[in-house]
DNA sequence: CAAGTTCTCTGACTAAAGTCAGAGAATGGA
DNA sequence: TCCATTCTCTGACTTTAGTCAGAGAACTTG
């Protein structure tokens, strides 16, 4: 529960407010508390650190002497990379991180506290409810180029989890094609969700000139599974062919994709006949733009 | 559903995490920048502006001069008292602040802007509940004086209560007493709960050595009905009488309070045959603490 | 009306936060 | 091997934020 309280914290203060370091500094300037709580437990690239808190360079290597002089942290060489260089808590740095955990599972707590069973159960759901709906609201999607690694992370992902699914596995080259040039404006266009950054579902068209457009690499991240990020995806892609002019969109799918069946069916696609020879598809489906 | 979010804003950033006055600050140091926002539209003493964001009177100077110096305010004296100063928002600070008013709306906009209306309604609802609980969770309850302003105000609206609702209204002098002495230690003691600093219940116990002790002046307001207040003022007491020996508790309630009765019912009270001659009673109720 | 209080303001500080321009070492690629 | 790039660090700033001690005007109260 508590954990389930910081989560939500940590979520609604980054959407919604800022983040609370004020009650984390223990009598320490802010800016050295945050390097030292974002350090972690198993230690950190000066770099990483830099591009996290997006801190200045000299400004950060500052705060990292100010801590070493504390005896908080060690600075030194990255392994691999000699210009690169790593910083790691002493122990007095982990006792202090440590506390400072403490320190803030018992201000979760201290919510908690004047509730009874009842209302915490209720606030657990709540704030459940209110995280999950404001991640949803914050994947983002942007056409991308089939080529960036997001893409292909996406692509990737779902001929994947395509392999694990449909009954004899998938191979990509029995199907029919959707290759980079083939969803590369103006032939077609890929779209990708990202959530904080991380590519989490992916969409493509195909278009044929006077002929349907083609949806194609409809695929949403397990980890993010039910927050309605498939039908946005589809809905942004209605839109888009709409604005190449496009006025009916088709797809095919195997029958053991039901969630994805059911969202075609849901956002007004009718089950059409067969019209290509996909031989991994059970389904045709088909929508006529308004 | 805007301005619910807002709220709700406020409540976490507040309960949570901190304010989010960096973006707020458009190119503004942000200390000036949370002047301007609580200033108000209709202008407000130097003095309360002081206390609400907690400022060294001379830094608030500085940065009232600041304004002054953008055009933005213009400080006048009190017309009432000469030591005390006035600000007001200029046709500027007023613009300034209507833009501020703006971006946060929108930026509440943009949060729900990719979700969908069943997505929206379920996020408002959650909103509100955790708000509702957070809420709850930030009253806190202690011992205070009976002579404390905040105690008058919740025994007088008590009483005001009182006299609304039983036929015939309430006259505290026909009813057993409970005065200051009384309610004060050790003769007894009054807890109020207190709501940002605003008194918002409160509930009593008269001790009487070896006899069960009583129960008195319990009181919620009515704007904060529901969130379990009236059970915590109700344990609180419970808890402080336990402390100071006493096995029994013993209250009596008029029959048109039916949510107390509720309360006490649920509680573990029992009711019992008339224990005194209470002219406003109808019933009587006794609980044993273990 | 004298004495104490309240309120705002200025002067004189300190500490923290953050910026900018290089210097110098390490690396990767032509 | 040389040159451009990457990365961290230092020096030399500026701006915010915030504190503390009084001064002086306006009010309150005995």
């Amino acid at each position: 529960m508590i954990s389930q309280m910081r989560r939500f914290n940590r979520t609604v203060t980054q959407r919604i407010g800022a983040l609370d370091d004020t009650f984390l500094s223990r009598g320490r300037p802010l800016g050295q508390a945050r390097v030292l709580w974002e350090i972690g437990t198993g230690g950190i690239q000066v770099r990483t650190l830099r591009s996290r808190l997006g801190l200045d360079s000299g400004y950060l290597s500052r705060l990292l002497r100010a801590l070493e002089a504390g005896g908080l942290v060690v600075v030194g060489a990255d392994p691999g990379d000699g210009r690169i260089r790593t910083v790691r808590l002493t122990q007095a740095g982990l006792a202090e991180r440590a506390e400072l955990d403490r320190l803030s599972d018992e201000r979760a707590a201290s919510i908690l506290r004047p509730l009874s069973g009842r209302q915490r159960g209720r606030l657990a759901a709540a704030m459940a409810e209110v995280e999950r709906l404001l991640t949803a609201s914050m994947v983002s999607i942007a056409a991308a180029d089939p080529r960036h690694p997001d893409a292909r992370h996406c692509v990737r992902e779902y001929f994947a989890e395509l392999a694990g699914r449909f009954d004899g596995g998938f191979d990509p080259a029995r199907s029919i094609s959707a290759d980079d040039d083939e969803l590369t404006p103006p032939a077609g266009l890929l779209l990708v969700a990202t959530l904080r950054g991380d590519p989490v579902g992916c969409g493509a068209l195909k278009f044929h000139g006077g002929a349907p457009t083609e949806v194609k690499r409809m695929w949403v991240s397990p980890a993010i599974r039910g927050l309605g990020l498939g039908r946005r995806l589809l809905a942004e892609l209605e839109a888009r062919a709409a604005e190449r002019g496009a006025h009916t969109l088709r797809l095919e799918t195997n029958e053991t994709l039901t969630e994805a069946i059911a969202l075609y069916r849901a956002a007004g696609y009718r089950e059409v006949d067969a019209f290509n020879s996909e031989p991994y598809a059970h389904h045709w489906f088909q929508k006529t733009l308004t």
